[in-house]
DNA sequence: TAAAAAATTATCGAAAAACAATAAATTAAT
DNA sequence: ATTAATTTATTGTTTTTCGATAATTTTTTA
């Protein structure tokens, strides 16, 4: 019962590095990558948009609901 | 360029009422109708958690990504 | 159409969390 | 083995949620 945040499947459609992610949304890759591997709680919503933005998709091809866990 | 809190669609397939949602998820009503009337600038995942929970969805289909604007 | 109910907006304070900056540690690539 | 990239950790600042509450507006109902 938690929100996934899944980066990884858009960013190798796009093929972008999370060096180059982070650059690009203007993030520091230490918060990218707190927010990548599930460890952030919350997210603003300038900053998904911002990933939106770059990885040209929506907020559902990066967040899941799921049940289990 | 913006994030769009989009609960109506779901409030209205599930037919739950503000006051329901608001209960049922564990939120003041105040603070539902700032995030349903786009009004918050972030979502803590407990909380996006719970909605989809009791709606029963993804974030996906309450969040979306528009280019306009 | 008047009264009641529901929803929205506003304000305040407190707790939570993002985020930058930085450095250290780990992992991946060359 | 070296180098580059990523992750983890720490600290301090700023932002924002969220509860509580009240006032206002909108909607529903009698």
């Amino acid at each position: 019962m938690a929100i996934i945040v899944n980066l990884d499947v858009m960013m190798a459609k796009r093929k972008i590095s999370a060096g180059e992610l982070s650059d690009a949304v203007g993030i520091t890759p230490a918060n990218l990558s707190i927010l990548k591997n599930n460890k952030a709680k919350a997210v603003r919503f300038s900053t998904l948009c911002r990933l939106c933005e770059v990885l040209d998709c929506q907020p559902g091809d990066i967040l899941e609901y799921r049940k289990e866990d």
